[in-house]
DNA sequence: GCCTATATACTCGTAGACGTGTATTTGGCT
DNA sequence: AGCCAAATACACGTCTACGAGTATATAGGC
């Protein structure tokens, strides 16, 4: 009993990496090489929305092709530069692509913003000290609004249709709710810490420690 | 030259899984292990706002643990069971613990919401379906809103103090500012499609194929 | 005509996130 | 008294994301 199991059909892919997303979407429009697909989406600023990574695009598209959602059309080279494989979607990728569209477009999934589970843990630090971090991070999101609101103007300024900044006002929706909550937060913390100032305040009566960090406040991403 | 080298003093760790700030916070109250752990969280509705598996939490420890920022305090067990290993702080657990926290509370991190890559690729199904989705959305939307306020009512009501319901009303204020957004994209597309109907539509004259997914509409999560 | 910076185009290795399995114990119910 | 479900506790293996490296081509300046 239980022989070896011969997968005719390829498995059911897991759709994690919506990179994997946006090749499909591309190779509806033409076929392409990797590179050609990473170009294309630096150029049209999809690498704001969706995270590039080269290694991660190699591997997404061996996946894609193992699962029969894209295949090798040809391959080419020029000079003695590394060879370079063109892919078309399938049948099966066309199909993919519009299931998984749907999925995300209908059911919110939940992610878990980093800065929730900050706030989540808020009483670890002192109450003075979160309203100060808090600032700092108001005016990190002032400076992302503006620029975002000045690509938008961009976009107009070119009669480029709204619809291709969508992406971006969803966005800057998001940015602001965040700049009003932070800035309530503060006025709420410094009126009477929520509710809890008494014992937050005790629990952080004795040290403050300094940081280990040598405090260079340039931003990540990702 | 270049002799072997001996790492001293352990590697800088890298920032990632929020699990193990979690962790941090939870051994600086009191030392505990890795089970307890996760029943602390659950008790406390952490695992709503930090992504809890049981397979990132004994590697995050054993991470967290080889870099020095946690110990095993001692080991004990009862009966046959597996052995269970007391973790506590170390004192470069507690600064790395603040600084962290410091970080992710002053410095807004891009992160990629899947949502904002779909909207990136909505002209890739045709828009009177992407209307029908966004209103499956709408619905979901809704009913995650009320289960957050519902949630909100009754830590009122066993007079919680807000400050340990400051993540649910973060999520709260995001859904609701999605769900605006939402509804306002659907008029916007029935109306001029973001200035790009005619277009949008011409993409999709011919075929509407079908789904290949039995389109049970259960919802995931992460 | 040479040198360098940038673009082209991948390849490889590793670390870490997570699903799943496993084994014991407790508690409730009949 | 016995049995099933749930809780207790972790171990293991896989998958995959990503950093960093590699190697060639091209274009522009001096």
């Amino acid at each position: 009993m239980n022989p070896m199991k011969v997968t005719m059909t390829a498995p059911a892919r897991k759709r994690s990496n919506p990179l994997a997303l946006a090749v499909l979407v591309l190779l509806l429009e033409r076929a392409m090489h990797p590179y050609e697909m990473a170009a294309t989406l630096r150029a049209r600023r999809k690498e704001e929305s969706i995270k590039l990574r080269y290694g991660s695009l190699y591997t997404v598209i061996e996946l894609l092709e193992r699962s029969g959602m894209i295949r090798a059309k040809r391959t080419s080279r020029q000079g003695k530069r590394p060879e370079r494989t063109t892919y078309e979607l399938t049948p099966a990728g066309g199909v993919e692509l519009r299931d998984w569209m749907r999925e995300l477009l209908s059911t919110p999934a939940k992610e878990f913003p980093r800065f929730e589970a900050a706030l989540s843990l808020l009483p670890s630090l002192p109450p003075d000290e979160v309203v100060g971090l808090l600032e700092t991070r108001v005016e990190f999101l002032k400076q992302d609004i503006q620029q975002i609101e000045a690509g938008l103007q961009a976009a107009k300024a070119q009669k480029l249709a709204p619809l291709f900044a969508i992406e971006s006002e969803f966005r800057l929706a998001n940015l602001q709710t965040e700049l009003t909550f932070v800035t309530d937060l503060q006025l709420r913390i410094q009126k009477d810490g929520c509710g809890f100032l008494k014992e937050w305040n005790q629990r952080h009566q004795d040290r403050t420690p300094k940081s280990k960090s040598k405090s260079k406040s340039k931003r990540k991403s990702s």
